[in-house]
DNA sequence: CTCAGTGTTCAGTG
DNA sequence: TCACTGAACACTGA
């Protein structure tokens, strides 16, 4: 679920909810691995009658500011997501009949959250790899405050972009998942990202040409936003993208125009690329 | 039963 | 000290 799109709809649809509401109602689930550092009770009492300001995100985190510090912060590791009773941040499949997942609250919920006109929002996350914590300044500490550029939001200048590729030995793949360099790419997005930009993901970031720097921060720029704006619905995504025939890890996987793809381990991840594309 | 998985962190290595 | 690599984490669902 979560690459910087998800948690851009998260972050549009936990606006709508909750900015100019008081806090009136939060309940924790008592798992002290999702909430890090901070315990139930002094969390709920962090945010119990608070007023939400906005709504911020940088990267893959989330945070409410709100009317008195500290405040809570998000990430949604590889299961969570952001839910309102009408049902979850991302779209639901469409057509499909009421079953598990349209229950409210939704199963593997962590955190709810009631508002002071009935609206209400639940993070919930299976997996529990997401996080949840309170912080006074979140994009002044930890973890926040390490990240690289927001991709969606602060893509650097094409000088400053090669300057942060330079020196760099690991393979491009496992630059574009460095949070510290680009924050909110994730697994499908830099493989998308090289696929347009053809190039081989194995490739050292600092052998790469000019051009080939232009293009990789072009389509860094032009994916994100493409994704943000369908709001993170993948059906919107354009047919082209290699994204809509990745999954699964087929032998005989083929993009849309039927170049196959080949699936390797690059940066410690599944990368599905197209040989004969990018070389 | 086994394995992969949209993410991050940490120990070990060079 | 830094960059990098791979395992570990925790759990579901195919």
């Amino acid at each position: 679920m979560p690459e910087l799109p998800d948690v851009e709809a998260a972050r549009l649809i936990a606006r709508r909810v909750a900015v100019g509401r008081r806090i009136t109602g939060v309940w924790c689930a008592a798992d002290p691995i999702v909430f890090e550092g901070v315990s139930p009770a002094r969390f709920r009492r962090a945010l119990l009658g608070r007023q939400v300001l906005a709504v911020r995100r940088h990267g893959k985190h989330l945070w409410f500011a709100l009317d008195r510090r500290p405040w809570p912060t998000f990430h949604f590791g590889m299961t969570g997501g952001l839910h309102t009773p009408s049902g979850p941040s991302v779209k639901l499949v469409s057509s499909r009949r009421r079953d598990r997942r349209d229950v409210w609250p939704p199963r593997f919920t962590k955190l709810r959250v009631t508002l002071d006109d009935g609206g209400e929002v639940a993070l919930a996350d299976a997996r529990r790899l997401g996080r949840i914590r309170l912080r006074h300044d979140p994009p002044r500490e930890p973890p926040i405050s390490l990240l690289g550029f927001d991709a969606l939001r602060q893509l650097p200048s094409p000088a400053r972009f090669r300057g942060l590729l330079r020196g760099r030995s690991a393979p491009i793949k496992a630059v574009l998942l460095d949070q510290g360099f680009a924050a909110g790419v994730g697994n499908w997005i830099a493989d998308e990202v090289l696929y347009q930009a053809r190039i081989d993901p194995r490739r050292r970031a600092q052998t790469l040409s000019e051009a080939e720097i232009r293009r990789l921060r072009g389509k860094i720029g032009s994916v994100v936003t493409t994704a943000v704006r369908a709001r993170s619905d993948s059906d919107r995504y354009p047919r082209t993208w290699l994204f809509h025939d990745r999954w699964g890890r087929s032998a005989v996987a083929v993009t849309a125009r039927g170049e196959p793809i080949r699936y390797d381990t690059v940066g410690g991840r599944t990368t599905a690329w197209v040989p004969i594309v990018q070389r």
